[in-house]
DNA sequence: GCACAGAAAGTCAAAGATGGTCAAAGACAA
DNA sequence: TTGTCTTTGACCATCTTTGACTTTCTGTGC
């Protein structure tokens, strides 16, 4: 496994742990897991995004911290809160991250998950021009959340 | 015999054993074959399409994959059916007919049948060009039919 | 209060590790 | 010959790992 889904799986645990909310000491957690501290950066932002539900603050210097959050709202909040932050554009990934954030918590059943990955997947959107399918993905994302709403 | 045949048969046997499931490493199958990498993508493009079949996604960079999903084509015969039926193009009228029927038909629930409906609407696809719409609606349901078959 | 040292965390670019794309060349059948 | 399928390789895109350098915060001695 990579080192940064083992960083990521701890950090998880720690979440669980901690009903969703964890502080955390870079260089602790880097030497723990034998990487170097920079790429706890990476990991934090490259898996534990807004997109994901995560927001994240930091202080540097003595006694400074990571604070990592699962961020919870209602299911109506959810969907308002993710139409809104769906910009002009998505990539297959943003789009993804959004989805199984949706599925999580219990906002879409994973089947609906699964239907609308395959609707928005590169794959399935092949036939448009490259340069426009991320705004076609954030269109129908848009549209599809808006079924929900009503 | 053809070293794409080859690779195609190899890809088969790793399905069987995965049932229906295999990941690999595009390099490595690529060396242990004799074979370019890019010929890999070569078998998969022109062999293991949603067409027939098939779902595929991969990742790049370190700790990069390709995973193959082989779909069971026996699963349902009335959505067999309909994946036959659509065409190369679709325009709206009679995409929305065909997911009146496989709601009727208990396929799929009314929230799933809006939610794709929305997804294949003219609206959300405003921004692919009109020449093209038709296509990619057909596409999109296509891969949406597939993953009802894993 | 100020200056300075030490203790964190942040940034960024380079290198490494994969897979993807595309066009040219080859092979072969109609 | 022409059209289609296959093979190959140069070049591209994306994700991960690493480390040098930067910024910010706390504490201490003056």
């Amino acid at each position: 496994m990579l080192i940064s889904d083992s960083i990521a799986k701890m950090i998880e645990q720690m979440l669980d742990d901690g009903d969703g909310l964890v502080e955390l000491r870079r260089n602790d957690l880097a030497s723990r897991l034998g990487c170097v501290p920079s790429q706890i950066n990476y990991v934090i932002t490259s898996r534990f995004t807004p997109e994901r539900g995560y927001i994240t603050e930091s202080r540097r210097g003595g006694g400074g911290y990571i604070r990592i959050v699962r961020v919870k709202m209602s299911k109506d909040e959810y969907l308002m809160h993710f139409f809104h932050a769906i910009g002009d554009s998505l990539d297959e990934n943003e789009a993804r991250a959004y989805l199984v954030n949706l599925r999580d918590h219990g906002v879409i059943a994973e089947r609906e998950a699964r239907m609308i990955a395959a609707a928005i997947s590169d794959a399935a959107l092949e036939k448009a021009p490259k340069e426009q399918r991320g705004a076609i993905r954030a269109d129908l994302l848009r549209h599809v959340i808006l079924t929900l709403l009503v």
